[in-house]
DNA sequence: GACGATCCCTAAAACGGTTTAGTATGGCCG
DNA sequence: CGGCCATACTAAACCGTTTTAGGGATCGTC
């Protein structure tokens, strides 16, 4: 009844069984070659003594620790609103779910953009979200043989043989450019960061792209580091745009409010786009959203790790993301 | 140049010190007596050598893993926004960020509410987020002599020990209701849940308590498990209430939905205020906050969790919450 | 010059599993 | 009956650290 000071560990349950702990940890593992009934009194016994495996001693044996590492930007200078953004911590509850059907525990690494990985979690590969350029995180990995996933294309060179998951912004960004094209912008602009991350830079380029092949004059602004995303908004806006896409849902908030501030309608006089999740229940705001599941792309993330930890060759995956014209929510669940 | 096929040991670094492994080790954990130049040509050698501990083995012979756990609440029934709310996430990124201080990582444990722990992480203790009535997950750290801290007041019986993160929701609440009251309702009304956790139960007892000792007629609806947000919403206010509080985002964004379909001006005709973070630049909606913030409630579990590893005794933390009125986001940052 | 104290270091035991190599038993076959 | 194989098990090595127990200089003291 009253359970002994020490943990119940495998020779406690050889001993109650009669058998040596090689034949026990077989019986529990299905290795090795134990008679069946054998196998079956081993683990009613290994259940009854309540037997836990020390997953360190484990660990230590295989050099398996079934943990998988995901590094979130963590920037010390600036507030929580604008470092770990909700995408990053939907990303992280995504890959958690996925990670626990293939057996596998997510540990969620802070990780400093600058000092690089801090607290040495013994796990057996690495899930680096918007890799930046001369990543020191990509290059730790690198240099201790980490196999490593990136939520984004790296920047860097010499990372081909990393599966990337990446986000179909490319389909993502037509839609929403085409959206803007039907409500006809004369004057469409983007409100972007200053991360030197793939996805900033893409889309970037594909609004470029689009406006030049649709003959507009785009305008790109970024938010500067320390710079409030209100203060860039009304900048923007003070540019006589009708048409702004946010890079994610801070800007396009401050754009939103930007627009209030200045008596502009949305949609109406404005049209506001922005990459982010739209909450079902929440009421119509005016603006469109460019949904990008990032529940998905983290469980996408941990199918290639774990695909990849099995040697599987690397290969990329590309989450589709949803276009949600303004007024119309997902049906509510 | 090129790195050998194996990862380097302590072995490896005490050969090319000529010294034995007692000192390396010593020298590089502070340990033992070790001369000062020998400690420091050491730690030169390992660097050089590009010498990381395997944690796996460390943890096996300290009996420590540097891991804390934290358990969030996964129902595979319901889809995600109602699982995996922006409080869990916020919460874990903010242990996440907090843990890293205290030389610790977080992994994210998804557990089922009726099948507890699946994943066997070896975690030196857990943070058990909103622990409910007959908590499998307490129980099974019990049995387990796993150390927990909850966010969140045990309802079962013997968790005395247990040191407890709440939310000074009484305060909160006052806040609340005590702007409604000078806001003139005459039929408030709370739309809440169906779990049965500390905090659901609290919000109840004090909207309850508070109306009876100011003689107004309290209406409670809870959304019943599959009910749509939006259809209580609605219901609710065809029962003629003038003020809602809302236990969470979800079902305050529910009640605005509802009021706009009923043309119910907010925060004219009818108050709503909920339990939430307010996005400090999204545009006002007419509705107050109470923020509760989850990443602060997440640093303290963290806190209380590693000094009740150290043994310290339990001690209870309160996090206090903040009101917003509508229209008045926090400054811009 | 014997003795103890101090300083710096080492050999070996532990941690708790998994895996390798090997062994006793019995059945089958020639 | 002897050789061979399959079955069901065991003893011991092993994973890479930390920690315990101890050992040889060197120095001061009486």
């Amino acid at each position: 009844m009253a359970t002994s000071r020490k943990r119940v560990g495998i020779r406690d349950v050889a001993a109650a069984a009669g058998l040596s702990i090689t034949t026990v940890s077989w019986a529990l593992n299905d290795k090795g070659e134990v008679a069946p009934d054998t196998r079956e009194r081993v683990r009613r016994i290994a259940r009854e003594l309540g037997y836990q495996p020390n997953q360190a001693a484990r660990a230590l044996r295989t050099g398996r620790t079934r943990i998988l590492g995901i590094a979130v930007a963590h920037r010390e200078s600036a507030p929580w609103e604008q470092t770990y953004l909700p995408y990053y911590r939907s990303v992280v509850a995504g890959a958690a779910i996925e990670a626990v059907e293939h057996g596998h525990a997510i540990a969620a690494i802070p990780v400093s953009p600058t000092r690089g990985l801090e607290v040495q979690v013994p796990c057996d590969g690495l899930i680096v979200v918007d890799p930046v350029r001369n990543d020191p995180i990509l290059a730790g990995c690198r240099s201790r043989g980490i196999p490593v996933v990136t939520d984004g294309r790296p920047l860097d060179e010499g990372y081909d043989d990393v599966p990337v998951v990446t986000n179909d912004i490319a389909a993502g960004m037509g839609a929403v450019l085409e959206h803007l094209r039907t409500a006809g912008t004369a004057h469409p602009a983007l409100l972007s960061g200053a991360e030197a991350d793939a996805y900033t830079l893409d889309t970037e380029r594909l609004f470029r792209n689009w406006c030049r092949r649709h003959d507009l004059p785009g305008t790109v602004r970024r938010v500067r580091a320390g710079e409030s995303p209100v203060a860039a908004a009304e900048a923007l806006l003070d540019r006589g745009v009708d048409a702004v896409h946010a890079l994610n849902e801070t800007y396009g908030n401050a754009l939103l409010l930007a627009a209030a501030s200045r008596g502009q309608e949305v949609p109406g006089r404005l049209r506001i786009t922005m990459m982010g999740e739209r909450d079902p229940f929440a009421p119509d705001n005016g603006a469109a959203y460019l949904s990008l599941d990032p529940a998905a792309i983290g469980a996408a993330c941990v199918r290639a790790l774990v695909a990849h930890l099995d040697g599987a060759p690397a290969e990329n995956v590309t989450v589709p993301c949803t276009f949600i014209p303004p007024g119309r929510a997902r049906p509510a669940g």
